[in-house]
DNA sequence: AAGTCCATCTCGTAT
DNA sequence: ATACGAGGTGGACTT
């Protein structure tokens, strides 16, 4: 069977239900009016009011009000759910230690229960990452410049990693700092910031006067007003990329599954 | 009428419905078969697969997998959603401005519809913030220390807003950074770039040689083994204070409501 | 509308 | 288990 439903039920059956999902490892949806605690990382209680719940067979637990694409009470996966009644009321319970957590539900009218064994075998596909960015000019270095030659990536600095080290065509070092979207203030600053380190790595390793330039960029495909500013003032040079936005495998449409 | 509920409609009826819903700015739940795509501030695709998609009356729109607290498909709310049959086929998109957003979902075998015009007049309540521990040190500063006085919050300087300002019994400035848990290294680097914006506008004011001493603060449940030796080295003091876990108004459980 | 910062952030990944 | 950083972060608040 694909899936069951239950409308107005009452607890006693709702807890029956529910107790059979959470056995089969389903996804359970309810609506129904709801009063809800929650303690652990924070504190909070909210009042009744029908909400929409969802427990997944992962642990993990939503509460969604009619508002926001938060929702308003929720519990991580590998949370344990159970259900018990308590004086005939229902309610849903999930915890998990580590943090310890602890999620209420007391239930008022069920208007809706539905369980069901969801069937899906597919991962989200997306583009446009700061990895995707990257993988992009690790393989066609040249839309940073013209003999532009990366040396390492994710190379490690006191205040964090340079997204990309590199040598331009005179060999001169260069530091890539990546963002797929429009570059503000923090970015400018953090690339200051891995310059300096490179800078400070380099002198002690090297007391050669003679060394050569160190150049950063900062890569993206926008900048702010402002942040253009600072990166100026501090000698850094910017580069305009387009996050690449292609998925890897452009699947084919397949109606077969159903 | 509370809701409406339709088992494995058709694509036709399922619009209608679908339709009546939105129309209605009811919230809307499919259980289905579905295949999904995203344009705008990323891109992605999902392929074919059961879901839970969910409709709210202010335009949030999710579509959960059975894994994740997090939907795998969404919109923000304020988006706009349509329906439409192309060759009897069902699809549902959600699209936004600023940025510009496009969510199509194409339906397969629609298991379930529902909508509902959910009753919820509730927000939730809530303790532990960072906010409400501020709110404790200002109302009761000996908490930190005995003759603390504090004399500003969200205090102004280049690279943020000092949390907590303030002087010891000695008269000596007090630059406060609140975390309402575990503190780590990246709260400590925070309050040394505020002591230094704060010691460097200090010295732009005063250019008084007997100034007093700038004490820095870090105020969190605990700490982080490697931030604590950071912190030693910067001079940063560490006090433990547990963020206030009760909420406003103990409100009275009232079963009025169903 | 755009920027800033907190969050029971979540989630992935490396240690 | 813990630490660290990215995110279509979301969401509240300020400018």
């Amino acid at each position: 069977m694909k899936y069951k439903i239950l409308e107005n039920p009452n607890h006693e059956k709702a807890y029956e239900l529910v107790l059979e999902a959470l056995r089969k490892k389903a996804t359970l949806y309810l609506f129904a009016s709801c009063k809800i605690e929650y303690e652990g990382r924070a504190l909070s209680q909210l009042n009744w009011g029908e909400r929409i719940i969802i427990i997944k067979p992962d642990g993990s637990f939503l509460v969604h009000q009619d508002k926001k694409v938060e929702p308003v009470n929720w519990q991580p996966p590998k949370s344990k759910a159970r259900t018990y009644l308590k004086n005939k009321t229902l309610f849903l319970e999930s915890h998990r230690k580590t943090p310890k957590e602890l999620l209420t539900v007391e239930l008022g009218e069920i208007h809706l229960i539905h369980y069901a064994n969801i069937e899906d075998f597919e991962e989200l596909e997306q583009a446009g990452y700061e990895k995707d960015m990257g993988d992009m000019i690790m393989k066609t270095p040249h839309i940073i410049e013209e003999g532009f030659k990366p040396t390492a990536r994710e190379y490690s600095v006191e205040h964090g990693f340079i997204d990309i080290l590199g040598k331009d065509k005179d060999n001169n070092l260069m530091v890539l700092e990546l963002k797929c979207r429009k570059a503000g203030i923090s970015a400018v600053k953090q690339l200051k910031r891995y310059l300096t380190d490179f800078e400070d790595s380099e002198k002690a390793l090297t007391e050669d006067v003679n060394k050569k330039e160190i150049r950063g960029l900062l890569v993206a495909p926008s900048i702010d007003e402002d942040a253009k500013e600072l990166m100026e003032d501090e000698g850094i040079e910017f580069v305009s990329v387009e996050p690449p936005k292609e998925l890897k495998r452009d699947k084919k449409v397949t109606l077969d599954f159903f």
